[in-house]
DNA sequence: GTACGTTACGAACAGCGTTCGTGACAAACA
DNA sequence: TGTTTGTCACGAACGCTGTTCGTAACGTAC
């Protein structure tokens, strides 16, 4: 009565794919993407795996390290090109949109990376583009390589708006409220509700790219 | 039988402060202080009120409200000076750097500040002030509002980075990693280590402060 | 044919957020 | 003064979580 079951165990899972670190990333990933980063617990990828739970503590670092190898594989997908000195502008500006967009198609993602900065090589071979780019630009190497942090925060958090404005359509709803304050004691905002809340995602993250630039340019002239 | 327990049960909490949602957010903030957000749990909330944890739900609504209470107390302890249009610089720099304290004396509220951004009184009022204050420099109305944004984004960016920075020791570790890169395909991290993680937390705020004031300058002059 | 190292499994543990039935209290009423 | 009523607090219990670890099967080398 034995090697039926043996039997039986072996046909259940004929030609299943041996787990490894990228099968769990990848599961990981899919629910991300279905249902969200609160969906993204052991058992759920297991389970996807056909698996038990504490199989994947063999490739993966707990779910802590689960999130950085998925956060890791998402800014594996944003590309890279060669530094061009005559267009640093339009290719900065691009290289960020590229970073928000890979953002903006894995939901929370942005969210463990602004608690945990990756140091993978992946984003170190991002950091090391970025840096080119500004530094093709003229911009002074401290304030160059400051300002990576600065862009690199600008990113994540338009990211991470992007993320609540998509869940719980914040626009409209927040227009009424700075509309419908106090205007006595709420002057400004009630006045300038239109312009708090105007403009979408890219538009808002393409004026905070610009100001930045703008403000590296005019502060190193200086 | 019945007595005897009823008059100790009385008699255990003599003077018993009651439960009110100030109290549940005192404990919290006190829990968080002293060990972090992770362990701000509603059981360890309600054992330092000598409670159940089902008693909490009447004045909070849940973990994810309870948060939320906790940042608006942390945005509450800003203190907010008049508008003064011959100081307009120096008052922002000031305000935010107040921001940026309160968020740093209470670990890990920042990063529920970044997904969550609060839309309570305490948090309007400081928009208001920060509303103002750009106005006053003369900057454009389109341009302020969207610059409020970025400034919230640099300060909770700045206090989330202060924590990590605090807990982990990344200064140190993070200069050996970059030293520590094949210079033939990291060439500018290797050569540059020293300005990435040059400054304090202080200094690299002071300066993503100063960018965006002058890129919002120079923007509004072109 | 046998022994071995590697890998997978899933039961079990401690802890979590949350719900809800039970019971004690204080105030209002008869 | 006795009774009712409404408010509030309690903590057991549910279903879930991340993680550990003993057990068992596997493929391979001898």
């Amino acid at each position: 009565m034995n090697a039926p079951q043996r039997q039986r165990s072996t046909r259940d899972r004929p030609a299943k794919a041996p787990l490894s670190e990228n099968a769990v990333v990848d599961a990981a990933l899919a629910i991300l993407k279905t249902d969200g980063l609160d969906a993204v617990t052991m058992r759920r990828v297991a389970t996807a795996l056909d698996t038990g739970p504490g199989s994947l503590y063999v490739y993966v670092n707990g779910r802590e390290g689960l999130l950085q190898a998925m956060q890791d594989r998402v800014i594996a997908t944003v590309d890279l090109d060669p530094v061009d000195p005559t267009q640093w502008r339009t290719q900065l500006h691009s290289l960020l949109a590229r970073m928000h967009g890979a953002f903006v198609a894995h939901p929370g993602i942005a969210a463990t990376a602004m608690t945990t900065p990756p140091r993978t090589e992946a984003a170190l071979r991002l950091l090391e583009n970025m840096l080119g780019i500004l530094l093709a630009g003229g911009i002074d190497p401290q304030r160059a390589a400051w300002a990576t942090d600065v862009l690199a925060a600008l990113v994540t958090h338009a990211a991470v708006e992007d993320d609540v404005r998509r869940t719980d359509d914040v626009g409209g709803e927040l227009h009424k409220t700075f509309t419908g304050l106090p205007a006595d004691r709420f002057p400004l905002i009630t006045t300038h509700a239109a312009q708090l809340v105007a403009g979408d995602g890219e538009q808002r993250f393409r004026f905070a790219v610009d100001v930045v630039l703008d403000g590296l340019l005019a502060g190193s002239a200086a």
